[in-house]
DNA sequence: GCAATAGTGTCTCTAAGACAATATCGT
DNA sequence: ACGATATTGTCTTAGAGACACTATTGC
């Protein structure tokens, strides 16, 4: 049963002799969007607070791109995957374990990280406001949860030979108190006859470190997706909750605002009611839910 | 606006001196899974041909795996995207370029490539028989088009503390005239109150090197999915085809059958109809279709 | 009572599922 | 004429969008 190579080894045999070539091999890392919900100062007494989609940033202390915010993120280890590499990386920045961790894109355009050879496999992370102290940072006053927004500025369709090319604008615009990054992303769609391809470009970008405003873009997009067909916004809530909070997020999210008839009847079966109800809220009190497990 | 570091070096002088730490690096492969779509023999004449979906692999001729059927692919460059080293495997293996080609999930599972640490990032490509030359290879003994099957097998659902766990088990077969490789793949997902993750396993496997079953069936989920909601599929058919010749690829695609005034209804959008008709099939003439370039 | 939110009812419109009826070729 | 496929029609059902109406609290 043991087949012989060219060299006459059997794969045991081969194995131990293996040595690796000494081509260039390059470094590997994890970036990740850590996203979480927050509420917003209340405009008024009686009124409910809005929801602010926030994820987490580092400003760099060290070249390259120092003073800059950068996505956390780490090399992967020999021992470990990328996925574990990035629920470590998680797990130090924020402390939290139990989150939803997911698998986004790997980028690795020539020349991305100026010091060398890096590919970047990045993740994605929604951890509920319950699970991370916010603002609790002991040395923290270069990690901060960004409040994000993501907007389409603008798109054109130019023809092409055989189809077509379409372009779409987004600002995508990250802000704390007293700073805002700003950068603008391309997202380029070419349509011809055999193919189509997908292409992100950063036309400015004002703050970030890095590739990290395309990651963000594709994370923002992945997450907008994903909200309208599975419960991936339920990561985000804390265990009990009220539909319109639950209608709040998704409105953050998707930067639109939802019909209320609608929205209930279409996350009826992602939610489980209880017996609880919000209080002093100056006005109708709202029954709580929790996520559904089933399904 | 030169912002020293710790060392008080600008970025300029920091990268000059920059040396590559001599920490391990993985090696950086892609692995591609390549669909094309033929025709089965016909049973009788004036019936028309079934369609097989068929992906293309390569039997390995050294260590590790030897003689083992595994998915094109190759190591990254330093002066090239995961994604262009995908496109230039594609063309070696095939001769052809302008193809829908898809970033699908990086693999690092340790020990995945016995020899050495190996990352892969897996793209997925669609290409249509007018596009290739089947079966024409010269040394083609170790190229071949394997047929794709993968079915359900079981499912089960497990209650656990504060959630569930669900387990779907499939069976991926693929077939050439005189050679079968069988591979059984569980997908896992485990739900818990604050998170939910998916993870692939491999339960047997007989014929296929290293991790590749788990690639294919990730591929072949993936564009599962997509035929549902995109246009996908069409790049898997000819400049000209008829409506049902559609309907029968989305049908081996999806592994079910479709009613046929739904679907026609459904794909209206995605093609457009021209002036030819089907010849000589021993029935009513079918009127063909190409891909629509809008929208 | 009033401001603000909670929760439900219903009409419409669209898309998908199911099935049937008719059309048109080659032999 | 017959076998096979092509193409269209329509009834039903499910879901989303739109809008309106009633309910309940704190102040």
């Amino acid at each position: 049963m043991d087949l012989l190579d060219r060299d006459g080894l059997t794969e045991r045999e081969f194995l131990e002799q293996y040595r690796v070539g000494d081509y260039e091999r390059p470094s590997v890392a994890t970036d990740m969007v850590i996203f979480t919900v927050t509420d917003a100062e209340p405009d008024s007494y009686r009124k409910l607070p809005d929801k602010e989609l926030r994820i987490l940033l580092i400003r760099r202390g060290g070249h390259p791109f120092i003073g800059k915010w950068a996505l956390p993120g780490g090399f992967v280890r020999p021992d470990e995957t990328t996925e574990q590499a990035a629920a470590r990386e998680l797990s130090e920045e924020t402390g939290v374990d139990d989150v939803h961790l997911e698998q986004l894109y790997t980028f690795s355009d020539v020349g991305r990280d100026p010091r060398t050879w890096v590919i970047s496999c990045s993740y994605m992370a929604l951890i509920n406001s319950d699970q991370v102290q916010l603002q609790a940072g002991d040395d923290a006053a270069d990690v901060a949860w960004f409040k994000v927004s993501y907007r389409l500025l603008w798109e054109r369709k130019e023809l092409i030979k055989d189809g077509y090319v379409k372009t779409l604008e987004y600002e995508l615009k990250l802000s704390i108190e007293g700073e805002e990054l700003t950068a603008i992303v391309d997202r380029t769609v070419a349509v011809k006859v055999n193919s189509t391809s997908t292409t992100y470009s950063i036309v400015s970008n004002d703050g970030l470190a890095f590739d990290h405003a395309k990651i963000i873009a594709c994370a923002i997009e992945r997450l907008r997706g994903k909200v309208n067909y599975t419960d991936i916004a339920l990561h985000l809530m804390p265990q009990l909750f009220t539909l319109t909070e639950l209608q709040q997020v998704y409105e953050v999210i998707l930067d639109k605002e939802l019909l209320k008839a609608a929205f209930r009847r279409k996350v009826n079966d992602l939610v489980v009611e209880t017996d609880h109800y919000t209080e002093n809220a100056g006005h109708r009190p709202s029954r709580l839910y929790r996520r559904s497990l089933e399904d």
